[in-house]
DNA sequence: TAAAGTTCGTTCGTATGCAAATGGATTTTG
DNA sequence: CAAAATCCATTTGCATACGAACGAACTTTA
């Protein structure tokens, strides 16, 4: 008979304490000030918007993995912002599967606008954190990825 | 004119370098990790009735809030639990709003079978950290929450 | 005690998120 | 070159998530 057995509160399951609930805590609580400071967009939908004016024309799946969406995903997502007119698409002439998907002069216009929200969205989700901590804390954090 | 304008790169929005893009990619990695060690559950699941065991019967919306769920979620994974018997729910003599929900035998017997799994699954999700490493992550991962 | 406020559970609508399957197009390889 | 493998976009099904609204029941307060 080990320790562990005799002391079962020792390796007891405490929900509080476990990684996975912590950061679905933390991504709430992030999630409510995007919405709060960034009505108009979607976390996800900025994300996307963000990242088709970064890298130019771009095929949807293409696009899905460099904001890490599965090619479901980043269907709805893309169908989202072209039915709003911030994204469209055009057919590629060399390979007949693809879509070209580009952010829209409108498109453009938006994330202008808003990726300074987007940063401060940034630091208010860090704000409890001093400098040195938030150095520390991305550092581990893009470990775990 | 201030220094921001001369240098739009240097405060440019850069997607990876964001918290929220960061937290949704580790949250991803865990819940991979969640489903191939613990496919019976999904996390939501394990995290509802593990915390039922704890508290013992209690009504569905405090039951939500013990885990971080709005009414309408803590619904739907109430529900699901009770359809596989993991979960049943008896009227509140004194509220007659309420019903409480407890654990059934079943219910508790696959908790004790997986509390395990689930402890091994936080320390998957972990792996790549060390010991100090993990220690601090944590404690500044609950100070964002 | 009556009005106001709160809480309980529920429903609707919208938006991720992933597994699995499909069909068509392209590339790789034997 | 033909078969195998890969990639593209799409669809279906299921499971979170949350805002908003609702009626019913309970509590607080004026």
């Amino acid at each position: 008979m080990q320790y562990e057995f005799k002391d079962k509160a020792a390796n007891a399951y405490k929900l509080e304490e476990q990684v996975g609930f912590l950061l679905r805590r933390a991504s709430q609580r992030h999630l409510s000030i995007f919405t709060q400071m960034l009505p108009d967009l979607t976390s996800t939908q900025f994300a996307t918007l963000a990242k088709l004016c970064e890298m130019g024309p771009t095929s949807q799946n293409a696009l899905g993995r460099a904001v890490a969406m599965d090619a479901a995903t980043i269907k709805g997502v893309a169908d989202r912002l072209r039915a709003r007119g911030l994204v469209e698409a055009t057919p590629d002439e060399e390979d007949r599967r693809r879509h070209y998907l580009s952010a829209t002069e409108d498109g453009r216009a938006v994330y202008e606008r808003t990726a300074q929200a987007a940063l401060a969205i940034t630091g208010e989700t860090l704000a409890p954190l001093d400098a040195d901590e938030i150095a520390t804390f991305l550092s581990l954090l893009r470990k775990l990825c």
